[in-house]
DNA sequence: ATAAATCCACAACATATGTGAATGTTCTGA
DNA sequence: TCAGAACATTCACATATGTTGTGGATTTAT
């Protein structure tokens, strides 16, 4: 299903870019006329995939996406996970080939933007450039992270330390309440994220209950001590590059 | 020591600009015309740190050097090698502080680049702006394929991986003759960046080289058989986006 | 050339996590 | 409302990898 996209839309894109700093009434204003289209994906379809060279880049509006390879022996590796406001494959845009695929875990609602748009932009507006830019770095300080985590954290800090940073990521688009929020995630797609098994995910989470670090009910999951889950898993929140403007 | 940067050196830098393919020869001309310094560092002495605003961006000319952070126990992981022609942390000159911190594994001759020849870059020659983004999302794409490996991949493979990866990665500078490459790293960089135990990369070395997979031997390393090896851990290079042009 | 410092090699043992399988629970769609 | 699927939970057992420690080999500095 495809709908022109609606202001609101549009802000949740100008807000995004605005959060690198820099951008100008007058970019803002070039943001605004791009004529983007709104599409509606149900969960667990594939947006692109690896060897792809797909004509649009995605941005998620609803609904959690993610970065996946598969490998041999047929197991899926989330190489990232995409909330509302993140761009899905800007990568797209300057790279030729995908080196992964993309994968709604829930259903999405989706702005395209056509390849030729974003190379439009970035070759007359340096500052919208900067802003796409520096999401993409934001984006692999997160990926570094994740890394850093699988490489040299244990299994439940390493998953504590996933809640906290959706915490922090959902929390900057509005989409947690205190210290709570959605998170409907099957144990096998946690799994995937944390390079884990489903089994010992629904072990370790036993475990987070037993110690009341976390309440996880009907994929809505409380932190009854967000201090403490923190300090749990040593989390820093730097890697987020979150400005003061972004919340 | 300090010294003024020589044609050799530029034409690495452009060498590796034009790998992103776009530059026209008034960029060429552009960056011959930076007035850059170089810099000779010894091994195992930080570039920059976790937490630093530093001023100036790193581009690895000789030696190897690594994107690492310290977890709570204070294991190393490291996520990122750099190798010559490399960008060592074009991230400060968009991202304000530092959320990880860079090391020279090697002694290394470094050219240094203000943040302010960047972002004057940036703002007034677009397809250097398209090169060096080109860049940051490459070196995402390796970091991709580390945490997929260490996700998903068993020590063997995962080291195999690593191998591979890097005859590649030499062999495009140069830097390796054939099927083996100089390998300076101890088992214990080793381990950090493959995100395990140095013991445990000794063992993994061990059968290796009983399977006659590698011959690894006073810091060289020659793989007597590529294609095996490659097969034995099932490496794809197109997460390394190479060019025809670039090699 | 020699001493000191790293680094490599190997062994015995400990444990976190994977595997395979059975059962119960919660969604979902007709 | 029901049946079927998808998901969560738990168990017993297997194994890859971590831990601790010791001695020998290289490398580095004097």
């Amino acid at each position: 299903m495809l709908t022109s996209a609606s202001p609101a839309m549009i802000d949740t894109l100008i807000r995004k870019l605005s959060s690198a700093g820099g951008l100008t009434e007058a970019d803002r204003e070039t943001v605004r006329q791009l004529n983007l289209r709104t599409q509606q994906v149900p969960a667990r379809q594939d947006l692109t995939c690896e060897g792809d060279r797909p004509e649009n880049v995605h941005l998620v509006l609803s609904g959690f996406a993610c970065r996946y390879k598969v490998l041999p022996r047929g197991r899926r590796s989330i190489a990232a996970l995409m909330v509302p406001g993140d761009f899905c494959d800007l990568h797209v845009a300057i790279l030729d080939e995908m080196d992964h695929s993309i994968a709604t875990l829930t259903p999405c609602t989706v702005v395209e933007i056509p390849r030729s748009t974003i190379r439009d932009l970035t070759k007359n507006h340096p500052h919208i450039t900067h802003a796409l830019w520096w999401a993409t770095l934001v984006d692999e300080a997160v990926l570094r992270e994740w890394l850093v985590g699988i490489a040299g954290r244990e299994a439940p800090e390493r998953t504590a330390h996933l809640f906290c940073e959706l915490l922090l990521r959902l929390q900057t688009v509005g989409l947690a309440e205190g210290d709570g929020y959605a998170m409907p995630f099957t144990q096998n797609d946690l799994a995937d994220m944390l390079g884990l098994t489903p089994v010992h995910v629904n072990r370790v989470l036993r475990e987070m209950r037993l110690d009341n670090l976390i309440v996880l009910k009907r994929r809505y999951l409380r932190i009854p001590d967000v201090a403490r889950l923190c300090a749990f898993c040593d989390f820093n929140a730097n890697y987020l590059h979150r400005t003061p403007r972004s919340k």
